[in-house]
DNA sequence: AGAAAGCAAGAGCACTGCTCTCGTTGTGTG
DNA sequence: CACACAACGAGAGCAGTGCTCTTGCTTTCT
């Protein structure tokens, strides 16, 4: 039983109860991952665990971790994938369609990034940097669009000076400025396809849209109208 | 002791258990939700509670119900607050507010709405028909400016077959007929509003967004203008 | 080679949801 | 009016949870 340093195993025993964790909660959800099955499922007893992960919360904070970089590798693989880079409404498309295929293939885990905050808070700096990749995505999006000299799609209100003070949050995130008029319609944007998509995996458009893929894809059409990408 | 007969002291310590379960629930959220300290609360043994819910779950969906109920009433009420019947912009307005304001006052409540789905799977259909008095707010307003004839504010996407067919399923709710385009642009401000505050609420906007009644007043602004309501 | 640190196991604490039994007590019926 | 029945509250108990602490053993560092 040698052939294992300390450190290969840690790493090991690690990445078998991540594993093991990954697997319970897309199996039964969040709530009702447990530390004790886990450990069992592993071979270890349950006070094992706590040596590689210090509470059930670190753990989950961990799966959310994971969860957010999956999202985000889903997210730019897909972005990725469309080679006329400069066809904005096509790479915008790919990533609205990753974005909803990941959760509904992945809904515990969405549940889990998106739903309620299941842990008092949880959100460590940990998690934020994995999470900004999402809207980063819809951020260069935008920016490409300001460079290409895309004119909106529609009529925009005005823009107010609180506002423009509020998002001076997001600025520091550019490379490249964006209108503020713009970055509102691609604000809109964001929380329109994640309200679609919590809406549609939550049950709440349950027996009011019947199908909820050409549904989506009619507000991403939309959308694409909206911010001007056609 | 006499002073009160079964059903009474029943139908009161229904509404205690309730109470205490209200209280808890916007204290500690959901998921930390306890019949034993429910119990406790009302000066009952656990096992006596179960004489009054079967289960911990469906005490949560009774308060889910009463959630529903909750925040349907806030947003008639912010609805019929409005004088002038005509000003659908502003009736739009006082509806969006009154979700976000509710939301706001009654976090845990709200995600336990719109949040993850705690239990497997609760929503039977006791919630059903206390859920759709929202959405009904929103599809009543878009059934109104159908009827005043007000022009969409932005170029429409074409309306696919599918999505007619998609949207067969809101129909029935409706009183008097709304236009296909119309509708996707009242669903899309419905979901637009929904990810808005669920965005904020969960924390997703944190950094970004500097002021969010600033940001949220904007795309109320922005959805007006495009549903035709200026 | 010896000290220090890492590790797995087991026992145990306080808590949970839920079930079952056992007296008590109010209620509708013969 | 009396009696049987059903509702009720309390308590014990089961199976499970997260987490801590102690006890030995083994790898690693000095």
């Amino acid at each position: 039983m040698p052939t294992m340093s300390r450190a290969e195993n840690r790493a090991e025993q690690t990445s078998a109860i991540l594993a093991r964790a990954r697997a319970q909660l897309a199996d039964v959800g969040p709530a009702a991952l447990s530390v004790r099955q886990i450990a069992r499922d592993v071979g270890m007893v349950s006070s094992a665990v706590y040596r590689y992960f210090p509470s059930r919360d670190e753990l989950l904070t961990a799966l959310i971790v994971e969860a957010y970089d999956e999202l985000g590798d889903a997210v730019q693989a897909a972005d990725a994938g469309v080679r006329r880079r400069d066809d904005l409404a096509k790479r915008f498309l790919a990533v609205c369609n990753a974005i909803r295929d990941w959760a509904r293939a992945n809904p515990h885990e969405y549940a889990l990034l998106y739903g309620s905050p299941v842990p008092g808070y949880a959100a460590p700096d940990d998690t934020v940097s994995p999470a900004i990749r999402v809207s980063g995505a819809f951020l260069s999006l935008a920016q490409a669009s300001e460079q290409a000299g895309d004119e909106l799609g529609a009529p925009t209100h005005a823009v107010t000076t609180k506002e423009r003070k509020a998002l001076d949050g997001i600025r520091p995130a550019l490379e490249s400025p964006v209108s503020d008029e713009r970055m509102v319609r691609w604000l809109m944007a964001w929380s329109t396809v994640f309200g679609h998509v919590s809406l549609e995996l939550f049950g709440h458009m349950h027996r009011g849209i019947l199908d909820y893929d050409a549904h989506f894809a009619q507000v991403n059409g939309q959308l694409v109208a909206d911010l001007g990408l056609a």
